[in-house]
DNA sequence: AGAGAATACGACCGATCGTGCTACTTTGTC
DNA sequence: GACAAAGTAGCACGATCGGTCGTATTCTCT
């Protein structure tokens, strides 16, 4: 039969290393690259030896998967659960989006949004890495949709708008505001990106 | 006084093998990364050796630099020449468009498009690569702007729409649908970024 | 308090990184 | 046809890559 693989407990000490190493992943991964950032500089920006590193993970792709993890659950923290306090349809869509530009401008990750760095790194090289990038895209997807159907059911939009339509133009401006921001240092481009989707979101109702 | 250094032309076989180098860089870079791309794998693609390459080029960001540049190139005859058989005005920006998303699909480059991938990599890393990806971003920029401001002198799209604002969000339809195509493998986004575009510039008008 | 797992380290592995140097072949110019 | 420059390969360098191993320390559970 199966057996329990009688899993040991993780120390408290090594659980807080293995947050600290998985947080300056997440940030660091932005401006290097996923593939690019190695665990010889990650060991030395977190103060510890590689081989310590390697008491965390197996491989640098665990390494990768484990880091798709908590950018995962900061986003949640720094995007998600801020704009929950905006009232469910439209408004909550918007607040959505400003949240996101919000935590790009305060350069809650140093090289903007994690999963649009990721994305557009791994989107050509199939994998789990890639995969677990594709799912995560998938729930933000699905968290707008979520919002864009709501705001329909409330009359805030036509319900002959295409929610996948409207969500992937949404999608796009906060896209292109993440890259251009960086690359031309231009906060006017987040600006842009608050306007059109508030113009784009009018327009549809 | 100052010497004519007394150039010599450059042979004719070291043109080409400098071109088979940089057409093959401009391609994998879209995969591995302008970066991510090592000067032993180029090689190795080519069919070269490595010292055999680096005659060419005095460093890897010369290398960069010049592949920067035939990127260039390779977008002005796949997708904007084809474009400038449309009529000026609202019909060439969603030529522009159009062009643009079909070079994708087409697997001109088999990451997608090259400065997409390259300014996604590079935008949160100061320095001459990152200046020549954001001078050819704003080239292509300024391209949509003239169609833009042309579709207004025709009166194709209403005079107090701006530019600005219009070219951002058309870009940001064609960024997403680059990243998202390759992302999720689904050409669906490609289709959506069509119908987004026109009906962008219709509902500009 | 003692046992044993979890954590961390230093040393080390083979491979590959970007980059020089040297030598040989090929080619354009006078 | 001579000669210099351009092109290419071979080889080697110091550094770094992802990863392993043996060992010492420290926490946690009984």
């Amino acid at each position: 039969m199966s057996v329990t693989p009688r899993q040991r407990r993780p120390r408290a000490d090594g659980e807080r290393s293995r947050q600290r190493i998985l947080q300056a992943a997440a940030e660091l991964s932005t401006v290097e690259g996923l593939n690019g950032l190695s665990i010889g500089r990650l060991a030395e920006h977190v103060g510890m030896s590689k081989s310590g590193l390697y008491a965390h993970f197996r491989s640098k792709e665990e390494l990768q998967l484990a880091t798709v993890d908590v950018a995962n659950e900061i986003l949640t923290a720094e995007v998600v659960l801020p704009a929950l306090e905006a009232p469910e349809g439209s408004q909550r869509l918007i607040a959505f989006c400003d949240t996101f530009l919000a935590h790009v401008e305060r350069r809650v990750f140093p090289g903007g949004c994690f999963f649009t760095s990721a994305a557009a790194e791994l989107s050509p090289r199939p994998g789990p890495v890639r995969e677990a990038i594709a799912q995560g895209y998938r729930e933000w997807i699905g968290l707008l949709g979520e919002q864009a159907d709501k705001a329909k059911e409330l009359g805030e939009i036509d319900v002959r708008a295409e929610t996948s339509q409207l969500v992937f133009e949404l999608n796009g401006m906060l896209l292109a505001a993440n890259i251009f921001y960086f690359l031309f240092d231009d906060a006017a481009q987040l600006e842009r990106a608050r306007r059109g989707v508030r113009e784009r979101i009018l327009n549809s109702s």
